[in-house]
DNA sequence: CTGTTAGCGCTTTCAG
DNA sequence: CTGAAAGCGCTAACAG
């Protein structure tokens, strides 16, 4: 009934479990014959070496958790894809749980990576306040944080060079002729709205354009596409609006987006957008749209790696990671 | 240096660690005082229970596999949602992996799961061909498999009734007063796209229209988006194009949208539009898409819900949960 | 090359 | 109510 051990095999075999161990794991210590011997036995009986076990007696488990504050957000399922990827090749499986940015089940879910003996724990987009450190502190494994809103924590980390990728979208609009340009923030990501606007700003100025404050807003619904919705709605009622919009992400323009189209305002022609994230339906929205990529799934990937690295004691350092404007059919000149 | 165990605070406490052991699970075989002592010992001691060496010794791991074909998938990302909270609530955790529907990797992902020790296996929106079966059933643990696409398998299963649902969808475009209705399908995913096919042609023929073949389209690519085009495409090649379109998903119809943009043909002005699935974007396409939902996060919470009652004993039955019909504006009278 | 012996951290009889 | 002992399935010295 249970499922067969190394000591079944063992017994089937007439040696010692250790032999039996030692065949399996390829030891140059058994001699070939028993060693095939051993092998076919196990294959016949069905034979699957019990994880838990291992993982009792080397004290590494071969499992990460990997935090996130939302599965369904497209952004964060593409780093899943680059951490799942990373870890299935190098033999590691992931735990996935979601914080929803609600303390206490941040506080469980992490509570229960430690309890599971992860090796390592990747945390998205944490949106997470003060809870979080010390929690992260206790857990005693390597942590790696993917685009952190929490500056200056002692973890490492794999981030977006934010400010870089805005000043690139907004670069690329004053090249279109643009010159009152909006910008449509996200209260919930501080750290991120915060330097995309520095790069907005540092555009601007770039060009001789002192941004005007009121371009800027920052609208407080937790749904990004509200965000856009309501942004727009702003920018229109200032008296000389923007000709473009460059838009905290994806889902914000898609919001912006959404509202033109019930205003009958047309993009590009009316008006210019440029989103940021590159999440898979930014190429499928109407019009595709402009943005910046963000290569999600090589900051899952390097995550990974990372924590793989520090888990063989290799030196590691925090990766920036630059973004590309993929320009497509959301901006033109103004036309105003 | 390394973590601190039941035996740590059985020293401190001066008691054997088989009295923390019961202290710790609210074992009513201690005395509160030591029970209270015990505890906050283990407190200040910074104990956390092993879950790998309990799950040796009780043989239930407290963990499930989930399998899905892409990670990136929003229908996938909403099931896993369910899953991940009813097991969260369940005291469960969830290993993710997936197999993009290649063969050595659905071995080895299933593989990796029996190794884990996992208590139970949920598969989504499998595509997979022959090769599953056997392995799955090597297993030994509960499998539950949400909208499998083999038919026929000896697991439980909790799906989608495509066909009401397509009934449903074609129903609205006839009661609109449309006559002429394409189907766009999918032949990757055969058993759903089948079961669309038939409510389709079972909504045409209760109002006694009979469903032209040329009207079925089954594009072959592999992306839906580039399915929805070429089908598009197809069908408006026609010597008398359907004024309206039922498609089989929603990134489908999104394909569709694209398509009606790059090629001037106004939606639902010219063509009127149904969806199926009701992603999270089907609401802020242009137009918004009438689409028909499946109760995706439901559908993944009952799955798990299933998978814990089979590993108590308790009888469960196959699920089948109707999908609703969502009206939202890409559809309207035909104007020809 | 192979077997014996411990022991990973915990639960669980079985005796007190 | 509490302790002693065994054992879950495996790895890892340590002897042969």
């Amino acid at each position: 009934m249970s499922p067969v051990s190394i000591k079944d095999i063992a017994r089937a075999a007439g040696v010692s479990h250790s032999t039996v161990s030692r065949a399996l794991r390829d030891s140059p210590l058994v001699s070939p014959e028993t060693k095939a011997r051993i092998k076919r036995l196990a294959e016949e009986m069905g034979y699957s070496p019990s994880a838990v076990a291992r993982g009792l007696v080397t004290r590494r488990t071969r499992t990460v958790g990997m935090v996130v504050t939302s599965i369904a957000d497209p952004f964060v399922a593409e780093v899943m894809r680059g951490v799942e990827d990373a870890a299935h090749q190098a033999g590691y499986s992931v735990f996935l749980s979601s914080s929803r940015a609600i303390p206490e089940r941040e506080i469980s879910v992490v509570r229960t990576f430690r309890q599971r003996r992860v090796d390592g724990v990747i945390v998205t987009a944490s949106r997470v306040g003060s809870l979080y450190a010390p929690l992260l502190e206790e857990i005693q494994v390597p942590v790696v944080l993917i685009n952190n809103q929490q500056p200056g924590t002692y973890t490492y980390s794999v981030s977006m060079d934010d400010r870089e990728g805005a000043q690139m979208a907004v670069d690329h609009l004053i090249q279109l002729g643009h010159r009152r340009i909006g910008y449509i923030g996200c209260v919930h990501r501080e750290a991120s709205s915060q330097a995309r606007e520095a790069g907005y700003r540092a555009a601007l100025e770039a060009h001789g354009i002192s941004p005007d404050p009121r371009w800027m807003v920052y609208p407080t619904e937790t749904e990004d596409v509200q965000n856009g919705q309501i942004g727009l709605d702003l920018l229109l009622a200032l008296p000389s609006p923007p000709t473009a919009i460059f838009c905290y992400n994806d889902m914000t323009a898609i919001g912006v987006l959404q509202r033109c189209y019930r205003r009958g305002i047309r993009v590009p022609d009316d008006l210019s957008l440029v989103g940021f994230d590159d999440i898979a339906i930014a190429a499928y929205t109407i019009p595709p749209l402009t943005t910046v990529r963000q290569p999600k799934y090589e900051m899952g990937y390097q995550a990974m790696e990372m924590v793989l690295d520090l888990l063989e004691d290799h030196p590691v350092e925090d990766v920036l990671v630059q973004g590309t404007l993929i320009v497509r059919d959301s901006c033109q000149p103004p036309n105003t």
